[in-house]
DNA sequence: CTATATTAGTGTCAATACAACACCAATCAA
DNA sequence: TTGATTGGTGTTGTATTGACACTAATATAG
């Protein structure tokens, strides 16, 4: 009916070197040619929108299974000098030890840290801006936090999730005051070893509520 | 390209009676025909997603320059029977004072109560349900309270926006409490004659912020 | 084996925010 | 003048938050 066309573009976010980080894509292809990418792609015809969020993950970066959620519509009709495209931006987060096994088919894909991101193809660095700041705004009342990490960690890690997402540091006895009278995380009986003193290692208690949605 | 098609749905919201109040039309064509459903339309070609929503809402209701915010895309296949549409849903929000002048060309336009809608088309009863959340989730970290004010409002009456939209009633002192210690009102050398003892009124101090946004 | 460096782990106190609660004031109508 | 209605105001106890410093367990270097 109309040359319209609809996409999907994914901030995956991960914990790499205590930084938050995004994984991008190295543009082969004219525009933007050479200049990083969100992963995503389009819309399929029988395939909602959801759908192709998580298709395009799986396709671009071998991740599945993942706290995936709806960002924003960005929807300006030059974003892509191509034509007409609109697109719905989610935001991903995995755990550090789930990551990137080399299915990629996308040649170049690389994690970024926010304050060293490269040239950004289309709107994509506004994209990222917006995750980030949805991401800051969830992290209290939601289990944000605990999607950056695997199934068991130490306060410490914990907290420089935290830390890392607010880009501020805390101070470990509050953080750990109030952590642990929200009852959300129980210890297991297993210790890191990290050199030093063991760290006890926690789990998660999903209570399948992960805040308020939306 | 392809035969899919992106509209705008908009969740415009008033105090009536006490109550938020969400604005319908009746449906005068299949499908869903004599249902009521969200003002809205289709993105034209060289126009940007906002702007279809601001311009919808006007030429549907005849409201200009009012709050309005993306809300959320919906996507799933067959939520329009009669093909592919993905809408990006809007709520936005008006004062009591300016609304729906007769310049509706939307011939049945109604304003319902949260708590008695009528049967509405398509997947629209999810998103005015997605829309309350959001306004909800909003209430006390943003400005939307004041949008569904007129420029001068008595304590009571922004008391009773409040109520209305977290759906219980709150303890008068602490209210006022709370929002007088917050500064973002001031008030004016007026009074509401109300009947019984006159009311301050007050106006709110647009300090260009109207919270975290996205 | 001892000393040192490193990370884990813990409690108190003061300030602030929050919830519960009841009465007087100004006006209008009868 | 009285009664009904809505506007307006403070205090007290409790919970939450932020600031702050030392001991414990381990690995490594001498």
């Amino acid at each position: 009916m109309s040359n319209l066309q609809v996409t999907v573009d994914i901030v995956l976010f991960t914990i790499i070197d205590r930084k938050l980080q995004v994984l991008l894509i190295r543009r082969l292809a004219e525009p933007f040619r050479g200049s990083y990418a969100l992963p995503g792609g389009f819309v399929l015809e029988n395939e909602s929108v959801d759908a192709a969020a998580h298709r395009e993950l799986q396709e671009e970066t071998g991740v599945e299974k993942v706290f995936l959620e709806q960002l924003y519509t960005f929807g300006e009709p030059k974003r892509d000098p191509r034509g007409r495209v609109i697109t719905v931006a989610y935001y991903a987060l995995v755990a550090n030890s789930h990551i990137l096994r080399s299915g990629t088919d996308a040649a170049d894909a690389a994690w970024f840290s926010l304050e060293e991101l490269p040239e950004l193809a289309f709107d994509h660095q506004s994209i990222i801006e917006h995750a980030q700041l949805r991401i800051r705004g969830k992290l209290d009342y939601s289990n944000v936090g605990f999607e950056l990490l695997p199934e068991k960690f130490t306060l410490t890690e914990l907290q420089l999730v935290h830390e890392s997402i607010i880009g501020e540091s805390l101070d470990k006895r509050n953080f750990r005051r109030k952590i642990l009278q929200q009852e959300i995380i129980e210890p297991s009986n297993e210790f890191r070893k990290t050199g030093r003193k063991p760290a006890q290692l926690y789990r998660f208690i999903d209570s399948s509520n992960d805040g308020v949605g939306v």
